[in-house]
DNA sequence: TCAATATCATTTCACTTGCAATGAAATGGA
DNA sequence: TCCATTTCATTGCAAGTGAAATGATATTGA
């Protein structure tokens, strides 16, 4: 009882349940209409950005350990999503590329899932937003100072980019 | 390949990764100093608020499923945190409270779960804060309006809280 | 009063997760 | 050249997860 602390107050919490509440709608989308998971999702839309990858690379590009990036295309290249191939400088890289079926699935899911995020950030006043995303590097990189916390992969690391707004430029 | 879209610049994606390493960086802490999991942390401090509270009631304000909320809270009896004891008045219930054990450690966690925060917020201009936290209620708000979305939870929508800055008042 | 329905907490089950092996292949140094 | 180390992707395994089922109790309405 008492003590000031109150879990609705706690930045971590906030995220927590905000990023969840957030994955949860993107994922109704695309579970709905292709049958994927959050992780077949980002590897796909690596893909469909980078052309082709090893595990290793997409592990280190989307946010997910490489176990899950080598199970996550498993199901794709079993759903015929993407194709795999033996590197033949290096036996042990496997290439992963989207395959026609593959690129259709994107396309297809591509509009639905920037309709959503438009849908969030229309509500959202341009320089607020720009202030957002300030905060969020920030807290980025306090943690990037924190022995205890996990180094930021190496996307978050190369771009600063800045939000798309509706009609995607570059 | 090509395809503006970036995952990197995608708000969803942005929200958990950010969600996901403040989250880790939480869980170091008490995982470390009392072997606790999210779902228990979340557990102790919602009885630390509210003195006790059934299976249901948590469920509804720790944004947690009831059988993880069942289990967290098996999990802490068995670690002797918390005390689970039938209700006279309706069978079916089960008041849960914290024992001394609990309160101790609670007591331990929160300034530590409070200092990391606190290394977070410190970052921040308040203004800045101030907006953020204005977004981030916009982002739930456009998802109240969104049937596919799920409904927030009591907690959320009961409290506009602010955040505490370092020596929390109230 | 009593059957139908609703509300609890928990359990079941199939699935996912994350960490730590594993085994294969490449690299570097003696 | 050849062994030790490193770098790959994958797999094993123990634990966790969520949706639906279960069983126990309460409530409602005829």
């Amino acid at each position: 009882m008492s003590d000031a602390f109150k879990l609705s107050s706690f930045l971590p919490y906030r995220l927590a349940v905000l990023s969840e509440r957030v994955s949860r709608r993107l994922t109704v989308e695309y579970e709905r209409t292709h049958g994927l998971s959050v992780a077949e999702w980002r590897v796909l839309v690596h893909l469909g950005h980078h052309g082709r990858g090893s595990v290793r690379e997409i592990h280190e590009w989307v946010n997910l350990d490489k176990p899950r990036v080598s199970r996550a295309v498993a199901r794709l290249e079993a759903g015929g999503l993407v194709r795999k191939i033996q590197d033949d400088t290096d036996a042990r890289l496997v290439v992963i590329s989207l395959t026609p079926d593959g690129q259709a699935a994107l396309g297809d899911i591509l509009p639905a899932a920037t309709r959503i995020e438009a849908r969030l950030l229309d509500a959202i006043d341009d320089q607020d937003l720009e202030i957002f995303l300030k905060v969020v590097q920030q807290i980025h990189q306090t943690l990037d100072s924190d022995p205890q916390a996990k180094p930021r992969s190496r996307m978050e690391l190369e771009q600063a980019t800045p939000i798309h707004r509706s009609p995607p430029t570059q």
